[in-house]
DNA sequence: AGGACTAATTGTATAAAATACAAAAAGTAT
DNA sequence: ATACTTTTTGTATTTTATACAATTAGTCCT
């Protein structure tokens, strides 16, 4: 907050202005929920867990938990991530708050959703303490979502499209030497549509940040492409000087 | 939030499964900040309050308020601008959500940001009952800000600079009919930089919702400049297909 | 070894967009 | 009528985007 506003002012010195019982601005709670994209070879999938209890008991949901009292809102998005995926270094950033009055049936919470996106493959999601059963689930089929989930999924989604305009998201996602087919190959998963490969090459010629190796794919029958690697520290010199990405 | 989280799963069932206290979830609050622009004939500034109560008593600050318990986040965020300003219609963003477990020296709180930008001429912003003072500060003049305050600010600038380029935000800020010179004015004093006149015009021939009127300048001393008018309908139009406004 | 095959890589010609700059037009003021 | 100011239109140039073709470097097969 922010002014010491009338609630809060309420609160610490005992005077109640608004004659809204103190308490009640207590029972709120909020908690994160995230969406955990994951892609593999042309697929992009979302992670959810299946609710074992009530509200909405059966039905699919982002992961999510309640913030701890003293636990940082980014904190506690990285450690639902991590419960489920065992990642820990993954980056995710926040997208938006939902806080309608009546997104939960039990009380008032607002959520941060956060997202993030990681390599899908070998990464058999945990079934945590708190999630019955997980999968990935592809984007043309999702199931009906708990609470106001599907509404943050579709937010999600678009910010994914503007993320990856503006930064290498890809980073953590292809493999560490990676050929710039299959980085096309991630660009025309997340828009859904195809790029022309000379074009596609140009475009990435201008940033320094995509460094060729001296190497070459193994074992393919046909021609073999060069290796390329993210190189971290041009990429945050380019950064810095109000670089952007748009493909 | 989502999953029956344990917390929250706690609280309804009464199980304490991480011998976190129960309550302890519940000593949280959540508030709105609002970063208000206002602009008027090419300057730009943003509405502070001075706080009358500890903690940061003396200090600047983003106006703002705790969320009341029936009450929607973009609802408080409507009635912190109404209550300064007495504008009702105006369009306000959510933009980022500020949660570190100290921001507040009193107990936690997160705050859900947003902005807005008003027109700032015979706006004198009211000096409501929580807010002391209230002034418009230019950007190039901060004073230190209460709470994380002057971050708050500076992602809003950041995310003013986005908004304008993808939606004609300028709708509530210029007069009902305006001149092109008008609208490049308040594009060069959001970016701070400078524009070509004639290919400013030029990109705008591409947005048919900035329609000509049959109508000019009175009382200028050089040729009078027509009058242009927002019209909302062909912008919905243009929106819904995948449009933007790069300048 | 030689040709078929596959995808990588480079190149080229054209269209579109951005930029810089200049000329003409339409008012007011003197 | 002329000077002055700002709007409005125009044009030439450079840069960037797009479409598509040609070449290259490997494997696979006979």
């Amino acid at each position: 907050m922010t002014t010491t506003s009338r609630a809060f002012k309420s609160r610490i010195q005992q005077e109640d202005l608004y004659s809204i019982p103190i308490d009640e601005f207590f029972k709120s709670a909020f908690s994160v929920d995230c969406v955990i994209f994951g892609y593999h070879e042309r697929q992009l999938k979302v992670l959810l867990i299946e609710r074992g209890t009530e509200p909405y008991e059966g039905f699919w949901a982002l992961p999510g938990d309640l913030v701890y009292p003293y636990e940082d809102l980014d904190s506690a998005a990285s450690r639902v991530l991590n419960d489920l995926t065992t990642l820990s270094d993954i980056p995710i950033r926040q997208i938006h708050t939902f806080g309608k009055v009546d997104r939960h049936p039990l009380g008032r919470v607002i959520t941060v959703a956060y997202t993030a996106i990681v390599e899908m493959q070998d990464l058999t999601p945990q079934a945590s303490s708190w999630a019955a059963a997980t999968k990935w689930h592809s984007l043309k089929r999702i199931p009906k979502l708990a609470f106001d989930h599907r509404e943050i999924l579709n937010k999600a989604l678009g910010e994914l499209q503007e993320m990856v305009k503006h930064e290498p998201v890809w980073n953590k996602v292809l493999p560490e030497k990676f050929t710039l087919t299959q980085l096309q190959e991630f660009y025309e998963t997340i828009f859904n549509k195809t790029f022309d490969k000379g074009n596609f090459r140009k475009k990435l010629q201008d940033f320094k940040f995509i460094t060729k190796l001296d190497e070459a794919q193994q074992n393919v029958s046909h021609r073999p492409s060069l290796l390329y690697r993210f190189n971290e520290k041009k990429y945050l010199e380019q950064k810095n000087k109000g670089f952007f990405f748009d493909l």
